[in-house]
DNA sequence: ATGAAAGCGCTAACAG
DNA sequence: CTGTTAGCGCTTTCAT
């Protein structure tokens, strides 16, 4: 393995001046440049990251801090993991994928952001009160949120705009004529621990529907197609006449399906569906096609990666906020309303 | 951010004393190791990652080299990506995710493999003629497949069983009556590119028929729900009686379901369904439930990683070559044949 | 059982 | 525009 020292030898510079051409951090004459480059060609030289990052203080590698439960990724966070990467990789930098104890490990965490492995590290489902972003930000990490926490003063983050994506679903379907419409959400444990994206959907349904004049019908769901079928049951025992289900959990909507059709009711015939922050791929695999609000996939894990890349070359202060919409895809499950009583159904 | 300098002044101690605690690579008396200790303590002090990482020529981090196309992963893929962060998590290393473009920057890869980032790769999606496994031998990495080329010679791997995976699942079907079995694999163009898996299967499911006394009938079908209806159609018009279908494909055999249904047939009273490969979490997403040959799962990550790590604290020279079998979950999509002649079907 | 010191391979002042 | 050199923070001989 051929060090900078060989280069310069080679080319007959000095080392800071093969390390100059690498950088680019001052001007190099054309013909010292291109000793160099052949020098660095002819031993096939590639820099030590290592040597490089300790000299530098800059490791050029960001975490990814992702909590890893029993249930694995969804579409959904996997498209951000995806998309995180594949921005690091075209920025120069590399990704590591840091499992984070859901709750547990702020020492841990601690520990990790001061062994100087990570330039900046993108956090992922972030709670609405999250110990984790002050741990990290006292630590003195460069940091974006993919999610946000309820206070957001003072951090960057990238989140999806659950107001206005559950505005939007709630506006398709109340413009198909649907007037009874059940939102099923995550479980009430989700709920109690604080999950942002539960409970800011659940406060815009509620304005939503309000602000039409109806009446928000909410019913918490496992994340399990055996929840999907129990909250479906909840929601016709509350809402006996209900024609549409607005789902805002990828996993219980496939159970909602299945109870739909072991009720003998059609999509869309009988009951619309919507699912929210869902992925195409997802959609596509029930029959019919879900109508989706589609989740931003890859760009927002694209996005917040700019955005800390951004923070750490640029000077430094600015900081980055923003919310993605998901977009209102129609397929094949919703549809306006009949009304099940002149059928006797 | 305090350095080791810190901690052996207060401790009173040389820097290499304070080494030693922290390697354990030889003996310290008690006496020194506990004021060394407290110092760290005391200091709150973090080896520097880098530092270590020069000093050692060992980087603590390995690589997870994964194609990443537009389609992104399925939920198997994922799981051996978590499996595998996980475990590198719990031994003490870190992983990065490398997006490796599927056939073309073999240079980057060279490139990468120079930088001595990596103290060692796990190779994902392994194609049976690959290149990037020969360019990663000869760069001097130590390698880990997931799947495995056509001459495993030399390598350490880990996959699927893929012979007895489908000898069970075709035995199962046998088992339960069914005599037309026909076998939805990816497409052509995959089967085409060498994709191992698709091979395998392909293979061992013409082995199993005979085995039975069986006609093999077998179809390709796009990885999409689409491709899977596409497929369906053309397995009807080939085998217009059949009665099972053993899908080797996580997304088309949504499609398949999705067929059936549309052509008036239910799962399992007219034709049985096994899904091949697949999460439990995407086979409970189908109405009826899945019956699946599972997939290991985080497992497969995991092992891949143990083995690595073996390799690299270890001395060095064992392979590790283990196939993992896919287990029979039977669920909702498979029963006894009927006879649909009978019915006027 | 401990210490001193020579690097690991590179970056970034500082000096022309 | 280029060279010299002092580190970056740690590991690891070589001494004792």
């Amino acid at each position: 393995m051929a060090t900078m020292h060989d280069v310069a030898r080679l080319a007959q510079v000095s080392v800071s001046t093969v390390s100059y051409v690498l950088t680019g951090a001052r001007p190099i004459s054309q013909a010292t440049r291109a000793k160099v480059l052949t020098a660095m060609a002819e031993l096939d030289y590639q820099p030590n990251a290592m040597a490089r990052g300790l000299a530098s203080r800059r490791s050029r590698i960001l975490g990814l801090l992702l909590p890893m439960d029993e249930r694995g990724l969804g579409a959904t966070e996997t498209a951000f993991v995806t998309g995180a990467a594949a921005a690091a990789s075209a920025v120069g930098y590399h990704l590591v994928l840091s499992p984070v104890g859901g709750g547990g490990d702020l020492d841990g965490l601690r520990r990790l952001a001061s062994q100087r492995m990570f330039d900046g590290v993108v956090l992922m489902e972030v709670q609405l009160a999250d110990e984790r972003v002050t741990a990290l930000q006292q630590a003195g990490v460069p940091l974006v949120l993919i999610g946000r926490t309820g206070d957001t003063d003072g951090l960057s983050y990238v989140d999806i705009d659950f107001a206005q994506t559950v505005r939007e679903a709630v506006a398709h379907l109340v413009g198909l004529g649907h007037r009874q419409i059940v939102y099923v959400n995550h479980s009430a444990e989700t709920l109690a621990s604080g999950y942002g994206p539960a409970l800011r959907t659940r406060d815009a349904f509620v304005t939503a529907m309000t602000g039409h004049g109806l009446e928000p019908v909410m019913i918490p769901a496992q994340d399990s197609a055996a929840g999907g079928r129990a909250a479906l049951a909840a929601a016709f025992a509350r809402t006996p006449d209900l024609t549409a289900v607005l789902a805002m959990n990828e996993t219980a909507v496939f159970g909602i399906l299945g109870e739909l059709t072991a009720r003998g009711l059609a999509v869309p015939d009988d009951v619309s569906v919507v699912s929210m922050v869902t992925s195409p791929q997802v959609a596509e695999l029930a029959t019919p096609a879900l109508t989706t609000m589609t989740s931003p996939g890859s760009a927002m894990g694209r996005i917040a990666i700019e955005a800390l890349v951004r923070h750490l070359d640029g000077a430094g202060d600015e900081r980055h906020q923003q919310l993605l919409p998901c977009a209102l895809e129609i397929r094949g499950s919703t549809a306006a309303p009949r009304s099940r009583h002149t059928d006797g159904g």
